[in-house]
DNA sequence: TTGTAAGCGTTATCAA
DNA sequence: TTGATAACGCTTACAA
């Protein structure tokens, strides 16, 4: 069924027919009506590549997952915590708009290319890149090539101007700040970091919000509190292996990500302290786990919800109606307090 | 770039452009060779809407999640427990092919239609549906339609003849024999069972398995050893309750999901039994979750993994070659044995 | 208010 | 081995 038959049966032209579906104006109510009867009646839906040729924007948004560069199998699933939660506040607020989410991993078997090709044969009109710090070269020469992109967690490219483009951010310095703060106002002093990795720009912001909280309450910046792990699990646990070894002071660890909390929760129980009451864990993420765990984990949460709202949205005005410069969005950050984190006694 | 231009600078015309880019044989060495300079030095594309509507198969693929019929934002990120693992083990696959994957989540704002729309207007060629219990109907509608599908786990509708369609079933039977018999092996006798949505087939078949393995271990089956939960987490706190309040001798449980038995396992911690020395406890699904939790969960892994490669494989083929009649294949289960179940003394 | 006709960028058919 | 031309299904000036 397409619109050349439902002309034939409803006694119009094509561009009749189209411009009922298109909701034009001008047309008389009556012709409306006896249009949209047929149409109704033959369930007919016009074809989208043929509008999309034809002109119309075909409403579709990537969104590009890039998984984090390991090779194991395990850590596309941790990588998940994000995918899921964003690809999903994404898709309730593109519906809003009635555009369609693409979502794409890109790892080493799924290059770059799958999502360069996508801007280039059109099948989508922007996208959302989510973990992006290996393909920054790309991403720049799609931005510099006019096509409309949001980049989360990347505001360290804040500054440099390629081209108009969107970036969505949360407040990385915040959040550590919030964490670090949190412990000591549980009365804590010796307090100790698990930085992530250090080339990634929220594993630089918070350390400097570690720092922030540190200094501001007057305590020294020791750099033997200070350890860099990856965000993975395992560099947790090695982490609170090396802090630890020599150390029988720490009362309270501030970690980059929930995962490398984990990490350092596995290792503290199995040299037999406990949690909280010999030494308090804040993480950072509040990925699922994070309350599920025991002790349940101190966290910070970022809403991923927000950060895919304010990504969709601010995308789809830049796709229909341009935007005059770059953007930068921040989203705030919120500190769960759970229980692995203590008052300590004095 | 269009290939009228690549024609022009390659003294050809577009209908060689085509034949190259499409990698048709009859072209002479020669002009292939230029024609490929040409495309790789503008870096041009074919564009995708106008390649479908010339007649190419557009190489996309919907999957398509139903989320649980509750309001709470909470269980849409249980259910992501599926999601984002299927979702991303499907776009291996199709990557393969060259498919692509877009990924709705149809729930109480997105509704079925928006799925429907995706057929009709011929976004995709085919789709994959999870947790399609609530949309039964429609399916069956547009598989009446010609639209080629695979549906997930809805084993019940394997002998209604509605059209040729493809189901990929886990074996629930099997898998929940494997749980109960392992609580028998474990010297368990009084063994209880949480139900799932008995409307669903799941929840149906996993209670056969349960039956069946106490049948065959020669013990009775005791209906008030059976409550019937939901697959929510609160409703195995509650079915817990149920089973033990007015009951000491029951050793071992074995709820249909890793959810529930997590609600379980919470009500037993709170009444003040130990796991897995008052009772053990044995889940289904093998969620992330069950690995973390303390004591972490025994219980039945499906291979969603292999559930996904199987349903994209299959589709492209129904999409390609088409299929002669209806498919019905099914994926093994797995028993993952962890701390919550423990052999019993006697 | 409606219809005609051109055009979107490809592929497929058929003739050269 | 190549090219001219029609066709895909729609939208959109523009004409009526």
């Amino acid at each position: 069924m397409n619109s050349k038959e439902i002309a034939k049966m409803a006694r119009v032209s094509r561009s009749t027919v189209s411009k009922v579906v298109n909701d034009y104006a001008n047309i008389s109510d009556k012709t409306r009506e006896k249009v949209i009867e047929i149409i109704k009646k033959y369930g007919y839906v016009p074809q989208a590549s043929a509008r999309n040729l034809a002109g119309k924007s075909n409403k579709m948004i990537g969104v590009f997952i890039t998984d984090v560069n390991h090779d194991s199998k395990e850590l596309r699933v941790i990588e998940s915590d994000y995918f899921s939660p964003f690809a999903t506040a994404a898709m309730d607020y593109a519906d809003k708009f009635e555009y369609n989410i693409l979502t794409l991993v890109i790892d080493k078997n799924r290059k770059f290319d799958k999502a360069r090709k996508l801007f280039y044969n059109k099948t989508i009109s922007g996208g959302i890149f989510i973990g992006a710090e290996n393909n920054v070269q790309e991403i720049f020469e799609l931005i510099r090539s006019g096509y409309k992109l949001v980049i989360i967690d990347q505001e360290r490219y804040k500054d440099r101007v390629v081209g108009k483009h969107i970036i969505v951010n949360s407040k990385n310095l915040e959040g550590a700040y919030k964490a670090t703060k949190h412990l000591i106002e549980y009365g804590h002093r010796e307090i100790a970091h698990i930085c992530g990795d250090m080339n990634k720009f929220s594993g630089f912001k918070r350390l400097e919000g570690y720092k922030k909280a540190i200094v501001e309450a007057g305590l020294p910046i020791r750099t033997e509190y200070i350890t860099e792990g990856d965000f993975t699990e395992d560099s947790g646990y090695e982490s609170a292996k090396k802090l630890l070894k020599n150390n029988n002071k720490i009362t309270g660890i501030f970690a980059s990500s929930d995962n490398m909390a984990i990490g350092a929760m596995r290792f503290i129980k199995e040299i037999g302290l406990r949690i909280p009451d010999d030494i308090s864990i804040v993480g950072y993420d509040d990925i699922k786990i994070a309350s599920y765990i025991s002790p349940s984990l101190t966290t910070i949460r970022v809403s991923i919800l927000d950060m895919a709202s304010i990504a969709v949205k601010s995308l789809i005005n830049f796709i229909e109606k341009d935007i005059k410069s770059s953007r930068y969005n921040t989203v705030s950050t919120e500190l769960v307090i759970r229980q692995s984190s203590k008052r300590i006694k004095e």
